[in-house]
DNA sequence: GCTATTGTGCAACAAAAGGTTGCGTTGGTG
DNA sequence: CACCAACGCAACCTTTTGTTGCACAATAGC
């Protein structure tokens, strides 16, 4: 688990600022560096590199229009993004099951025991 | 959405080396940064930044033993992050979701259309 | 058609994050 | 006591994230 594909999907969408790129083209559609600057505290220049970084894990596609170059979500591949997210969070909720049922014997041993005692 | 305090826990977790730290602390319990050095494939040093960070947000607590300082899983935090791993998860799948809906609609119009049509 | 505007891309630069090496210190162990 | 193992700190490197500045292309308006 944890390959280099998962790790590269993983910071793509670890990233605040690219994680609210992929919120904003999922609510209001296809946008463009210049518009999607506009709605998050950062430069065009930065959005356009996160746009690369989007781009080239395959969450996002740039289609030329005109002279703008519009950025879609590539759904398969966010799909497949909160796929991983999803699984990580099953893991660690299965260890954390384990680890509680766990405490909960010790306890009920540590209860037997002093039942016995007394 | 997608708080200050969100955003730490997230970029927290966001890091490849650092999941895999909580997998391991979670997996073997307590652990120290030269014992988790061991294995993940970069240094004492850069595990023990890791931890610092970890720390910082919570999701780990140090407890000086001996010479050693060993660190553990803070089950509640680690739970609080699978809960907005889950709850970002679940926004995108949502919007999916409309999307994956919308297009059936507008499939099934066009459909129509074209059956009228023809 | 020419000009002003607007959207892009590229380059240089700064700051922060992740990682390494080296060194000094300290706490157990033979 | 001497040694080894674990720790912390500091310097340094590279990549990422962000900035500013500038040059260029396409569009809109006169």
């Amino acid at each position: 688990m944890t390959a280099a594909v998962d790790d590269e999907l993983w910071s793509a969408v670890g990233d605040p600022t690219r994680r609210r790129l992929l919120d904003l083209l999922l609510r209001d559609g296809p946008g463009t560096a210049t518009s999607l600057s506009r709605e998050v505290p950062v430069t065009r220049q930065a959005v356009a590199k996160h746009l690369v970084v989007l781009d080239r894990v395959g969450l996002v596609h740039a289609s030329a229009s005109g002279r703008e170059v519009r950025y879609g979500v590539d759904e398969a591949q966010l799909a497949r993004a909160v796929a991983q997210l999803r699984s990580v969070g099953e893991t660690w909720d299965r260890r954390l099951g384990r680890i509680a049922r766990l405490a909960e014997e010790l306890q009920r041993e540590r209860d037997r025991d002093a039942g016995t005692d007394g």
